[in-house]
DNA sequence: CTTGACCCAAGGGCCGCCCCCAGGTTTTAA
DNA sequence: TTAAAACCTGGGGGCGGCCCTTGGGTCAAG
């Protein structure tokens, strides 16, 4: 198979074939007439592992350490179990992270219900902003905005 | 001012502070003789609302695009307040989407308590995620797995 | 006069791709 | 048969918001 017949099999895109070939996680053949890659049933069902694996929230580099166990014939079920706890985890001070952020939005927007326009005094940018410091308490800014 | 005294005084980085140089939110002059960046206190003053805006979940070029009002003398009152509901919006998209994917890896972490290894049999990688599809809409993969 | 704390510019790295270029190949349709 | 459309290649840049390194120059305290 070549890059978009093995892209459509796994629904993503060529580019993303390209990218997880680039990474080594699938090791097409090389065509030697015309230099193209040539992609096996192997690697059809890995990009489908991987696919999977990224749906279940892993990243590429887990992915990448899941199939390097799996090549060197290690049962990587213990390794996944580990891998997915301490995912979810993460994500889930993520997400309460994010809460805490959405509240301090919402909060922000329901002040400034009442307040009206910063005049252009010269010296203030915007009192919203400006006059805004709900609890001291520093976060690390945005978490994740949202793509 | 140098870099590192705004820096603290803005309790933030350095680093921070050369970026937001580069990217044209703050604006030193030069120190003729040694080359140095010299801040005044505006620069100080615009330096603390980023960090504020960056604590209510604006992005720098929101950011900057505030400034920019403000600059031209106009009031970003409402610019602010249209942008910090859109921006909750998209977090509270986030937020869910993030919330369907900790789903996904609960439901499969419950279900793997049963299942034993794989054994190495040549053929699957790892049968955990490989008989994992619970549900065949196909999500865009990891939102962003906490940084 | 030497430490060590600071400063500079320019560049790469993170993550997971997407998009563009310029040119070669293969497939399809007129 | 040929021309257009659709594919392929490598290499590069871009996104966001910094952090870190390299290889220097500068400056305050002891």
């Amino acid at each position: 198979m070549r890059v978009a017949q093995l892209a459509k099999a796994a629904f993503v895109s060529s580019e993303t074939v390209r990218h997880y070939t680039d990474l080594g996680l699938l090791r097409p053949t090389r065509n030697p007439d015309n230099g193209y890659q040539e992609y096996s049933s192997t690697d059809l069902q890995r990009l489908r592992f991987i696919a999977r694996a990224r749906r279940l929230g892993f990243s590429l580099k887990d992915t990448q350490q899941i199939l390097t166990s799996a090549d060197n014939g290690q049962a990587p079920c213990a390794e996944v179990r580990d891998l997915l706890s301490e995912r979810l985890a993460a994500l889930q001070a993520h997400i309460e992270e994010c809460q805490r952020l959405a509240l301090v939005m919402q909060n922000a927007f329901d002040d400034w219900a009442d307040k009206g326009e910063c005049a252009p005094d010269g010296q203030a940018i915007c009192r919203l902003i400006e006059d805004f410091e709900p609890d001291i308490e520093r976060r690390p800014a945005t978490p994740c905005p949202a793509h």
